[in-house]
DNA sequence: CTGAAAGCGCTAACAG
DNA sequence: CTGTTAGCGCTTTCAG
């Protein structure tokens, strides 16, 4: 900056004055300041404004999602970006990849970073240690999965709805065997799942306790040796319900290798991409990731524009998408 | 960090001390200070630091993908992160989204961030604006796509090679008459992959000017509607080479629409999720995403490290993914 | 082993 | 309309 100032023969007050477009400089001696900066390829540092500016704001946020190889996250982290870029943030997005230590870890580097506000999917069994955070007023938002120890702006699914409204699909076409195929126990989002799932097959009159429940299902591998087993069990199910992504896929695998997937009911949680494509399509309850994160995004930029309600709940709608795997009629 | 070092009663100097592990510090005092930072829950800024420190390095980079919704951005994006996070680093990432405006803004974004170091996909058609960044020491590698108008290193697929190998496969399967559907011109890799299907056609012996090329195909729905025209003329392709992710899905619904997913041979560049669970499975040459991220940042790193021998071109090799679809043979 | 003073690049407050 | 001075949170340098 002081070598704008320089070039362009002003001091270095107006060059800062020019760059943020403050008024009271005139036209000449803004071409001049506009003209040696781009003669210098002068970038402006930011944090170093920002040390001293009045609200401190380094417009940025961080994002923490699930893994940046799941669709889904993709597309949260493309909402949120849509929106940040809009408002001039930029955006640093890790993946969990649910590790708990990765949780803490990445935050504390959003943090030292001194972004302006959270979007995160956790996994840790706590967030109490952003209690003291979101006290000094940064914007935190969970998305995606429900935090524990803090209260805060939550963005998630209509995770048990779903799951009941894909039981409901399946019950209506006979089915009172159904399978239960879940991720992993600790993560919230599946727990509210399998909760959903349960209660409407107990509303249904079938026993509980003889569902075949298979959870920590983490990958399509696992999934796929784990319904496999299940297939040639004594009792099979004539429906399966996975309730993640990977899940899903993991269970047409293990269908299909059986040569069963045109005659057991599958429904998924969450879409798969290329699913219309499929022999039988297969039917899921989406989410709306675009909604997700930009309800997110929404939220952090409306505590940073002042609104200091507490902390709410919003629940995005899932919607059953039939495509044919869930449409298939329990036997006998 | 004053409140902590009057906290623990020392002087903000040993506070820094601790901070940074820096030796000399007694035992006792470095205790004392680590209680007071969490009792107040101290993070360091990390800007203000490198305000000062010596090797003004802010530990962050700056990521330009071509869209966060691509499985292949979002592998690149995984494999950075990955290498990143081992040493301490943070990862800005955008979305190119194949606008050229957009790329010079997100580049400006980063730089006034001050990244250490730059990975971008570009579309512009000239990376001249980086020249000046680029000689004050700033490392840019450029991923996917290769830049015009400066030198730098360089990670590409062997697009030309591996397009060429897709057409061979479907040569030796009788094909002449192949569809080349290819995505937008502005893109230094669509020419290269269009370069080496011409270029491989040309050497069997087939003029290349009654060779059907569309290019400017960039979502599914346009490719969809490109290709249905093309089998509707009077002398339809036998065979289809999709050069890109999206345009692959989009000639797939096109060849199901038209029922000639099973006489029409397809290959497509750069793998598909569920590819091999399609009927018939596509027949891929794909490309290794996670290869390409992780060597961007291997020469992001090995640059910070003091490499400074003059940029070059990293080419990451494809493979021929046989699943079914491109071993159709052509009839007559 | 520890602290005081100076300064990184910038903006706020005030003076001209 | 423009410049000067102080200070943001930290690290450096140098003195205890």
């Amino acid at each position: 900056m002081k070598q704008v100032a320089a070039l362009a023969g002003v001091g270095i007050k107006t060059v800062s004055r020019v760059i943020n477009g403050e008024p009271n400089v005139s036209a000449a001696t803004i071409a001049r300041v506009t003209d040696a900066a781009r003669a210098l390829d002068y970038q402006p540092d930011l944090h170093a404004g920002n040390l001293r500016r009045a609200d401190g704001r380094s417009r940025t946020l961080g994002l923490l999602v699930g893994s940046v190889s799941n669709p889904f996250s993709g597309a949260v982290h493309r909402a949120v970006e849509e929106a940040a870029i809009e408002r001039g943030v930029a955006v640093f997005a890790s993946s969990l990849d649910d590790d708990p230590s990765r949780e803490e870890q990445s935050v504390s580097a959003f943090l030292r970073r001194r972004v302006d506000g959270l979007i995160l999917t956790t996994i840790s069994p706590s967030q109490g240690y952003l209690a003291a955070e979101i006290r000094r007023g940064t914007p935190v938002v969970f998305v995606d999965r429900e935090p524990s120890g803090v209260t805060a702006d939550t963005v998630v699914s209509d995770n048990a709805a779903g799951a009941a409204l894909a039981v409901r699909h399946m019950l209506a076409h006979g089915h009172r065997r159904i399978a239960y195929l879940g991720d992993r126990g600790d993560i919230q989002t599946a727990r509210e799942r399998r909760r959903g799932f349960l209660e409407e097959l107990g509303r249904a009159g079938v026993a509980t306790s003889s569902v075949p429940v298979i959870e920590n299902l983490h990958d399509e591998a696992v999934t796929f040796d784990a319904l496999l087993g299940l297939l040639s069990s004594e009792d099979p199910p004539t429906a399966v319900f996975s309730a993640q992504n990977l899940v899903t896929i993991g269970a047409i695998r293990a269908l299909r290798a059986r040569d069963l997937h045109h005659s057991v009911a599958l429904v998924g949680f969450d879409d798969v991409p290329l699913a219309d494509l499929l022999e039988p399509g297969v039917t899921v309850v989406a989410q709306n990731p675009q909604r997700i994160g930009q309800l997110a995004a929404e939220r952090v930029f409306a505590r940073l524009d002042g609104d200091d309600t507490p902390g709410a709940r919003h629940i995005v709608p899932t919607r059953l998408i039939v495509r044919g795997s869930g449409e298939i009629n329990a036997i006998g």
